[in-house]
DNA sequence: TCGGTAAGCTGACGGCATGACAGGACAAGT
DNA sequence: ACTTGTCCTGTCATGCCGTCAGCTTACCGA
């Protein structure tokens, strides 16, 4: 499949080797979470790990290479996400229920990999292509299924033609992700987490139908 | 006002010094849009405006103090996205022109912005209230106008009664905020600029007054 | 049991960025 | 010209980066 995990130099991992290699990447996800990216050193995370720079330099070209590996990780797991919304219905009360779980789904996978997202998206505003097709990896199966939702009830004549169904799909994951990203951010508005979801299912089913969800 | 600006050991700052100043600012913009905020070292900095790592601690106490303050000077400006919502109606035709002004507004503010904004919006998620604040004093003029807005319309009953002004407010504008540090992503999508601004349009029409635009 | 071979790890090193300081250059007023 | 306070930089100790040679450990076939 993926063919053998190598070291830098080009030496097949046995499992000893694979073992370190995960603790390395185990301990850099604890410091991405606890202290600023900028700010994570290869030797902390080395130190974490009880072992040697040295050895970290065998497996990852640098912090960032180790970054990419843990992404690709849980954009692989993300794929899960595509669940939220296959064969789900977007009519009646059943669309408001698929809207909620989206919402529901969505907010808890971005809390679980808070840290390693926030990088994923700096990454991706920064313009590096390696962590943009990551980016689009764990989005694309939620913005495909939502765009093609979009698209039939277009082609039924129950959203304006002139909808674009792609820019629609792309804005609200958007929006649901920039939301997870600063979910801190609305308590400071006064928002608590429970009111929010609704109010966020409520503009996505908005987003997608174009009329407000029947209850 | 602000108060004289004063060196990191107290000094305060003349003509020159503010010059100087200035100018590593200016130079440390220019590098945060061509190099990963990771990798933006003071040295380069220096360099590029012409003077000495030394110097640059005696205007800053390092790259991320620096940064806070291209950040203030930015939210000060920002403070002009707030006539793209005061006084303007939801109502009827104006309604859309006031949703596509404010898309149309933002982005534009974001695109100016977009390498600062890009390590605001990490420092803010990373949990830094310094950074949280700044990025909260450029949204609040926008998301309290939108608040407002919602909270009106519901008042008059056109609008659901357990709908969360603030939240939708907020969504709204971190839909917009994400889609203008991702608007490169969405060509991937196949969705170009041109047709990206009228959806976005739509959504925030829908999202405020919970019905399509008459246009 | 015993090498042989490849994997696994680290000490050590040159190179570079950091951050602090003291002292020299410079402008402005007297 | 002299003084004063601002402004800049040479220099230095410290610490991280990234590499390499070389030592240790595990596996395997004879």
């Amino acid at each position: 499949m993926t063919g053998q995990v190598r070291t830098v130099d080009g030496r097949v991992a046995g499992r000893r080797g694979q073992a370190t290699r995960q603790k390395l990447l185990d301990c850099l996800s604890e410091m991405l979470s606890s202290s600023p990216y900028r700010d994570v050193k290869v030797i902390d995370v080395a130190r974490k790990a009880g072992t040697s720079p040295a050895t970290f330099y065998q497996y990852f070209p640098d912090v960032e290479g180790a970054v990419l590996e843990i992404a690709e990780q849980m954009a692989t797991e993300g794929g899960q996400l595509t669940e939220l919304l296959a064969g789900r219905s977007w009519v009646g009360k059943a669309g408001w229920q698929t809207s909620q779980e989206l919402v529901d789904g969505f907010l808890e996978f971005w809390r679980r990999n808070d840290a390693i997202l926030r990088v994923v998206d700096l990454g991706a505003a920064e313009g590096d292509k390696r962590f943009y097709k990551i980016r689009m990896k764990i989005l694309n199966s939620v913005n495909n299924s939502l765009s093609d939702a979009v698209a039939e009830l277009q082609s039924k004549g129950r959203v304006d033609k002139d909808v674009n169904p792609a820019a629609v799909a792309g804005s609200l994951v958007a929006m649901l992700a920039a939301v997870a990203s600063h979910q801190k951010g609305f308590q400071t508005w006064g928002v608590k987490q429970a009111e929010l979801k609704p109010n966020l299912a409520l503009l996505v089913h908005l987003g997608v139908t174009g009329k407000k969800p029947t209850k």
